[in-house]
DNA sequence: CATGAATGAGACTTCATTCAT
DNA sequence: AATGAATGAAGTCTCATTCAT
């Protein structure tokens, strides 16, 4: 959608030296700040760099345009959404689905909730970005640890669990996105979390045959 | 986020006579033609005039800004969402829940089908507006046609109506939603489309309680 | 100044009829209110003819252009000057220069007065327009009044009256001006229209040579 | 009357280093030219900064906006003005009235005459400017000086100072620029400025009292 | 390496004027 | 005569990016 010329969006150069992580991180902060604060139609890299304390020029040394500092802002996001998908199937191996459903529902739940301001503000340069590559390659990750758990259960076989974990997930994610684009995330323990936890169980009790005839 | 000062988000004239609406049609239509075609990073209010064969001064006469602008074709299709959900909802009042579960998600999925490249293209628009308003406005329609709904389903009653239709109504908009925006919306019929509908219905058979108490 | 090419400044057609007189009044009123309403950046035909409660295109049956229209405002307050000033210097005549003084300042700043919002409003359009030559017309007037007046004083002769009536016009009403530029026109009767006439009287006094030597 | 909503009238940001010195002045000359050859109808950003020989985009890096830069340019000549009505003031002392009167009025007719093309450009945008705060505060200046240096003359006493100050400056600098809009600016030395001066001579001689009871 | 002044294409919006109805 | 929709040139302002210092 957005940009009709790729661009260049990797790293100008990768910041090893300590002092450069800082000035990278301190550009992250600022990225997101701005964000929060005035919007992304008035977010521009003088602005940011401004907030993070250096020139222009500073940000141009490790970001070839805009766009690239963006879709970096955005992969941290995602890699961390995805780590914790993934972290939560690893731990629920061999589990009855009750439990898993339980699991990857809260874990995605609780990842976007401890940044929750940052969830809203990102989802518009996710857009912007037309990032649907980043978006999907973490979304593939995420479908692929579920799947590979839902393979683990004690209770229930799923002949086509890629297809069940998509699913899933789509309706966990894309449900909560939906809150918190009402201006209301749902808080955690409340009782949307509690109605979509009880979904998740009930699908995926309903998607798996019972284990003793498979 | 969103846009600092308000702005003036009304039409400045609402077109009654032919000619005039013919103008307006041909607007939104260009509207939607450039978003598909070049994304909304190259939608200005200059192409869109242009594409909708009149001078950009015509369109200010009907939109006081851009914004007011998108913002009308944004609720035109919220307008249109709403309305099917409002009708599957009136169409099976009465009904087992599993034939509810059914005719909502469907309904949704179709409504979004019929229209799915503008779907995606208003997503954008939709975010970069804020719109929360409009977009909490037809959400609560929605709703509140699902909550009304269930308190008439045959085999289950809700004693929390408006909180199941929520989190029903989020978990299939979003869902729906997540695949789109990978890039593979889900064919009518298709797999993905089952599986939402044995989602609603795992979810709605679980959220009520078994009728005969009603 | 403004502009280069001198345009089209005459009436369209002169409003004879009842009916056109009306219309035309309307719309001068309307250009005062619109001028004191949103200042002259936001003065514009379809504001004016809409605030008269016509069309632009009647507007346009009236006068050729905007600059024609605002001149036409313009003259008729400069008209009610030169009168009041005239008025005064016929009352006037042959007396004794510390009434003609007296007489001429306050003629004309309760002229000024009496419309003094218009006025100040004016200020703007007379520059914008660069209308030196219908100012000049009406000083002109009104100093040829005050000479005249001058040259049959009963106990000073003026042996250059057209400069002291030109000198002592400028004086009242650029003074005047400077007053309502700053925000405090002077209130009829009060200390600054005592001094302003305490200065005419001052300045006549020593411009002409004590009669009985003429 | 004036701009609606104050805008930010404020530098953007001051040039401290010797290039963006040059800049600024670069731009300044250019609007002053600009305006004297095209009027500030014709007026536009995009020509300043081309006259000026720099891009619009600098022009918007130490002005916020095009009023701002008006703004700047009125205050310079403002400074100027009350400058030399100041130093006028300090220089005649302890004198009597009647070179008291002269030293105003022909410090202050010189100062306009010295760039008397200026001048009569910056009318025009001091009123479309609404500038009626900065002409205030130079206007005060101004009377302040011409009421201290009053109530040290040798041979008057005036009781009211402040008031005889305020009426003799509106009538001077008033009556100057009733003349510069007639196009006539008054010749260094020339009969009319001789009758401003004696003007200012009467007036004086008749607001103060005579020195034996001071 | 960092800085930040400069660039200039391009976006948004206004408004005097015309002309078909 | 009156209407008001349409026109489009022109003006204001932003911002990604470069490059001399």
């Amino acid at each position: 959608m957005a940009t009709s010329l790729p661009a260049d969006l990797n790293w100008r150069k990768t910041p090893r030296q300590a002092r450069s992580t800082v000035t990278v991180d301190a550009i992250f902060d600022a990225t997101i700040q701005v964000l929060l604060a005035t919007g992304s139609t008035k977010l521009n890299t003088t602005r940011v760099s401004h907030h993070a304390g250096v020139s222009v020029g500073t940000l141009y040394q490790y970001f070839p345009n805009k766009q690239a500092l963006l879709l970096a802002v955005l992969e941290r996001h995602l890699e961390m959404l995805a780590s914790a998908v993934e972290d939560a199937c690893r731990n629920h191996q061999d589990q009855m689905v009750q439990v898993m459903a339980e699991a990857v529902a809260t874990a995605y739940l609780r990842a976007k909730a401890q940044q929750h301001e940052v969830s809203r503000a990102l989802y518009l340069i996710a857009i912007e970005l037309d990032a649907s590559g980043s978006i999907g390659a973490a979304t593939r990750r995420a479908e692929q640890a579920i799947a590979e758990m839902l393979l683990t259960a004690s209770d229930r076989c799923f002949p086509d669990a890629p297809l069940v974990a998509r699913v899933l997930l789509a309706a966990v994610s894309g449900g909560v996105r939906a809150f918190y684009e009402q201006g209301t995330p749902p808080r955690i323990g409340g009782d949307v979390e509690q109605e979509l936890v009880s979904m998740c169980r009930a699908y995926l009790a309903a998607a798996g045959r019972t284990g003793w005839t498979a």
